[in-house]
DNA sequence: ATATATTTTTAGACTAATCTAAAATTTTGT
DNA sequence: ACAAAATTTTAGATTAGTCTAAAAATATAT
């Protein structure tokens, strides 16, 4: 009985960060994933600090003081008032916690049975562990899975995030059949409404009409059902033309 | 692409506890581990604030602190100079941070492929991740285990930690046949060392005899081999005598 | 029993991360 | 182009967890 033994408990708000061997907590690793996945979302133009307040919960004074720091640590690129991207070393670090956040979900769908609506708020936790051979490991028990349960790319061991090519369901012609590829909102109420109507990653889709009355979209879902989506669920769609 | 939603980063150093709504951090869990731990080893008696000190790697005048905070929030029995226990609430706090701590050990070597000797330090980080359902979920994908790759108990959904007895070798015997437990000591070292001499959970053992030597025990294992270990090792390797 | 040694607590200080309120800068609208 | 609005930064405080040094309490040893 009893675990103990010398150094039992070395924890708490720094570890050595896998990537340059400098300290990283669990606050900076959240503001450099936010960066990114904000960054990425603007096509590559800077993040502001307000964007960064709404996302880190916290107030644009903090995120101000934390952006001097990032920037001392050469983390991100930093003009007062301009905004900021990351810096190589940088996004390095956010694309290891992103490549965690997404095994993590994955592991957490595939092994635990669990929805995918349930997963995010767990691997926000899961995603800073800290191991490499964790990471490694777990991506080969998982059997090395190219993309998480909402679709989105896992970044490679080497920090590559993987280029998709998604398009909105509502910006595809009608008639054109596309397979389901991704979401881009993940908030449980929008996935378990579309657990309610079996639109899953996937499936196929066609969009047949939209309707002048409220701009929703009517769909053949597997070349079988038919339905309705609002015009916000059809722009939450990524979708890809069947690759032949 | 793009997590992001809403609520994306909700972290840090609090988070509401499963156990009575109280908000705790991982500092204010690994004290309660401890403590635990440390009372379990002296059946009972009070732990020490050098004790504290010694296995949270701090001082003991940020122990003292900490007591003070534990037993404002009733977790603790706190008599300043007189050690402290934990009170039913520590007690349910602990044995959930242990009970994840032992699962998730289990999970490294079983599914993933550890060694025993490798887990312990992300097992440190994992015991904090907060979700009962992710336990109990994990708890079943592992098929229920009742012991951690130490041998040592997992306490059950309940809170209620099984009780054991095991006995040192040292303390058999001679030509006592026996079964490996469990161990008493968790450094990679010693667990490497048991690894090269064959020595595992679950192996038959018989002490021979004890060398006038150097009180080293030779040993019998799985009514095969003989082989030599240290009086330090036959100390800190648990067993049990054939349950019939 | 009393002096000495050990352990524990207190006092005062520091860092990371946060806040509110005020000042500085940039953007927008006419 | 310039005033008003919005955004961002700075100033000054707060909290959790830690530290060192000093004081207080307890344990030990003759
Ligand atoms: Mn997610
Ligand atoms: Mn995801
Ligand atoms: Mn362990
Ligand atoms: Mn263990």
């Amino acid at each position: 009985m009893a675990i103990s033994c010398g150094l039992l408990a070395i924890f708490l708000y720094y570890r050595l960060s896998t990537v340059d061997n400098q300290l990283i907590s669990f606050t900076e690793e959240n503001y450099l994933k936010i960066i990114y996945l904000l960054t990425e979302r603007h096509n590559g133009n800077e993040v502001s600090t307000n964007q960064l307040a709404e996302h880190t919960q916290t107030k644009a004074a903090s995120v101000s003081d934390m952006l001097r720091k990032l920037a001392e640590k050469n983390y991100i690129n930093y003009r007062k008032y301009q905004g900021v991207t990351l810096t190589e070393a940088g996004e390095q670090i956010a694309l290891s916690v992103i490549r965690k956040h997404r095994l993590w979900e994955v592991f957490l769908v595939e092994k635990l049975g669990f929805g995918w609506d349930e997963i995010h708020d767990i691997a926000e936790q899961l995603e800073h562990i800290d191991s490499k051979e964790l990471t490694k490991r777990l991506d080969d028990f998982l059997e090395n899975p190219k993309f998480d349960p909402h679709g989105d790319p896992i970044p490679d061991a080497k920090g590559k995030m993987p280029s998709v090519s998604y398009q909105k369901l509502s910006e595809i012609p009608l008639n054109q059949s596309v397979v389901m590829m991704g979401v881009s909102v993940h908030s449980p109420a929008f996935l378990q409404h579309l657990d309610k109507q079996q639109i899953t990653l996937g499936c196929d889709l066609k969009v047949l009409e939209i309707s002048d009355f409220d701009k929703s979209y009517g769909l053949l879902l597997n070349n079988d059902i038919r339905l309705f989506v609002s015009n916000e669920v059809a722009r939450n769609l990524l979708v890809q033309v069947q690759n032949s």
